[in-house]
RNA sequence: GGUCUGGUAGUUCAGCUGGUUAGAAUGUCGCCCUGUCACGGCGAAGGUCGCGGGUUCGAGUCCCGUCCAGACCGCCA
């Protein structure tokens, strides 16, 4: 028996019990004649104790020669502390201990376990065993569990089959690049890694499964952010016999469950938007809601001078920031130069002081009076001590840079608070994207999304205009899900695959398992999946969703750890019928 | 594919307009310390300044290239 109690469950209770205990040597504090050692697990850290008096000498000896990170064994009696620690649950008592063993050494860690350790990303990633054992990579972890188990119970109370899918499935030219696997048993063909099991929850409505769910891992071979790893986790879902109304419903309870679970947060409904909106109130289909600073359109209240700028943009927005007219004219000329920054593209910024008197400053104050002014704080709900940031240019184009602006100086003003929460239904999205690259439309979401009652003659038309039965869960500025009604007669989809450019034979190369399930009774159906790392990360109140992962990927999707990828070596080429072209 | 930021001791960082022997903190090691818990005190060791080239009397510092890391844009149905 390793041990009798773990590391953090010993309280003054359990004084003059013998006890053994295994764990990791956080730190020593050797004075000498006595020995303080603190021993963790991951239930806590109790505080070991040895002193001249009561320790053999040999003992002493030993546990001076430890150092951090050995793996030990000690057995002793639990006493009641003289000088007891507030700080941590054990801190009431320690142990006397009479016998250690030496499980196991340790080189010194190259970084400290730490709550705040003084280690790099990249350390912590080579080392990532280590990391693990720190309390705020620990506790992640913790918390992804407990999501999980949470998801899990939910679901399955209101009657959902967990049901796994293939990894090894087809390639599609949809959507993302596919994470290829070579089949050796069929020379020259690949498999692809699932980007997501979106047709396999189909069939298995078809299948009679009713609802279904699952989490599971997806592949895309996208380039990554803080918030995008090559590989990360789904909670997949599918339903039969229901509509966009019921799918909303029953994983809007999904989500209030978790935050009331999770965080102990009780949320109203969810507010719905419709995508529209969402642009052109927030210049972003994923607005975060926490705080105001919504988009105030102001070509009707700036074309009617001789500014040139504003008079040829095909749009002037603009937003108020709230406490904005202390910003001295150093910071504004910093907005400046951050909008200007070719990541956001704009070409300069318009402002104007929203004074305490009422009276407006503006950087135009050539071009307008302060009657034009003030309806520039009308419009965008500007009061006294505010700043109005204005932006033109393209429609599409400036509301992407002002919701980038809005959301720097959201962050740069503290009102994206971790522990707030603002869930956000953002709803009929266009069916179809233009594609400047292919020069041809694409799904918006994917090929299966049914469009809106009454649209399917506009595809001929007005294909850009087609609004699709689509929705996202956003979460404080995130998308935390996404899915759609589904088509689910054969038909429908082969017009859909028509307008997405796939010839008949295509179509049937790549879809006709789908088309033909359509053929045998496939009932209407539609669902959603969730981005759990993400929705983890935002539920433990942070953006970056490595620390939610255990064996995280870095920025160019290696695995700094076991080194991933690698090359293979010639004889397994060989046996899969492969020959290397490398570039130069 | 692109933009920006960074790479100096085991680790986190400082190092100005180029100028003696490249510093601090922390960690490590040694000695001391009877109630520590971020213990404390004294001392010591520890550096190809990412790599390659260039400018210069002289480069951690300037220039060019390259590699690596992070954030972002493109991309991510």
């Amino acid at each position: 028996m390793y041990r009798s109690h773990n590391c953090g469950e010993l309280r003054a209770s359990h004084s003059n019990t013998e006890v053994t205990l295994s764990g990791w040597v956080q730190g020593i504090r050797d004075k000498g004649f006595m020995i303080y050692l603190d021993l963790r697990d991951r239930y806590g850290i109790t505080q070991l104790y040895f002193d001249e008096e009561r320790t053999s000498k040999d003992l002493m000896e030993k546990a001076s020669k430890l150092g951090r990170e050995y793996v030990i064994q000690v057995k002793g009696t639990v006493v009641e502390r003289a000088s007891k620690n507030p700080n941590i649950p054990t801190g009431d008592i320690e142990l006397l201990v009479s016998e250690l063993t030496i499980l196991n050494t340790s080189l010194v860690p190259p970084f400290t376990i730490e709550d705040k350790t003084d280690g790099g990303d990249d350390v912590r990633m080579k080392y990532r065993y280590i990391d693990i054992r720190r309390n705020p990579v620990k506790n992640s972890l913790i918390l992804r569990h407990k999501v999980a188990q949470a998801v899990r119970n939910y679901l399955s109370n209101e009657d959902f089959i967990e049901v796994e899918t293939p990894y090894l499935i087809k390639s599609t030219p949809e959507g993302a690049r596919d994470f290829v696997v070579p089949s050796r048993m069929n020379e020259g063909q690949f498999y692809a890694l699932p980007q997501s099991p979106q047709t396999f929850k189909q069939l298995l409505m078809v299948g009679g499964m009713d609802k279904y769910f699952q989490i599971v891992k997806c592949f895309r071979d996208e380039d990554l952010r803080a918030d995008r790893q090559p590989e990360f986790t789904q909670i997949d879902c599918e339903m039969a016999f229901v509509e966009q109304e019921d799918i909303l419903n029953t994983f809007e309870g999904l989500t209030r469950h978790l935050l009331k679970e999770i965080n102990g947060v009780e949320v109203e409904k969810f507010p719905r938007i419709l995508y529209d909106d969402a642009m052109r109130l927030y210049g972003n289909d994923k607005p975060d809601i926490r705080f105001g600073m919504e988009f105030g359109e102001l070509n009707d209240v700036t074309q009617h001078k001789d500014f040139g700028v504003f008079n040829s943009a095909e749009l002037v927005v603009g937003i108020a920031v709230p406490g904005g007219n202390k910003f001295t004219r150093k910071e504004i000329d910093n907005l400046i130069k951050w909008v200007k920054r070719p990541q956001v593209g704009a070409l300069g910024m318009i402002y104007s002081r929203c004074n305490d008197d009422g009276s407006f400053k503006s950087s135009v104050d050539k071009f307008y009076d302060q009657e034009d002014l003030a309806k520039w704080a009308e419009i965008t709900g500007a009061k006294a001590g505010d700043l109005v940031c204005v932006l033109s240019g393209d429609k599409n184009k400036v509301r992407a840079q002002l919701s980038a602006l809005r959301m720097e100086l959201a962050t740069q003003l503290g009102l994206r608070k971790p522990n707030e929460f603002a869930p956000l239904w953002v709803m009929d999205f266009p069916l179809l994207e233009w594609d400047e690259d292919t020069e041809r439309y694409h799904a918006m979401h994917h090929p299966f999304t049914s469009p809106k009652p009454g649209q399917l003659e506009l595809l001929d038309t007005n294909p850009g205009e087609v609004k699709a039965n689509a929705y996202d869960l956003v979460l404080n500025g995130n998308e935390i899900g996404g899915g759609s009604i589904r088509i689910h007669d054969k038909a429908t989809q082969a017009i859909m695959l028509k307008h997405l450019g796939f010839s008949e034979e295509e179509a049937r190369a790549q879809f006709g398992f789908l088309m033909d399930a359509f053929e045998y009774g496939a009932p209407p159906h539609g669902g959603i999946a969730f981005g759990l790392d993400r929705l983890v990360a935002i539920l433990g109140g942070q953006e970056t969703i490595r620390d939610f992962i255990a064996f995280p990927k870095n920025n160019s999707g290696r695995d700094v750890m076991i080194d991933a990828p690698a090359s293979i070596d010639d004889e397994q080429l060989k046996e899969l019928s492969l020959k290397l072209n490398l570039k130069q």
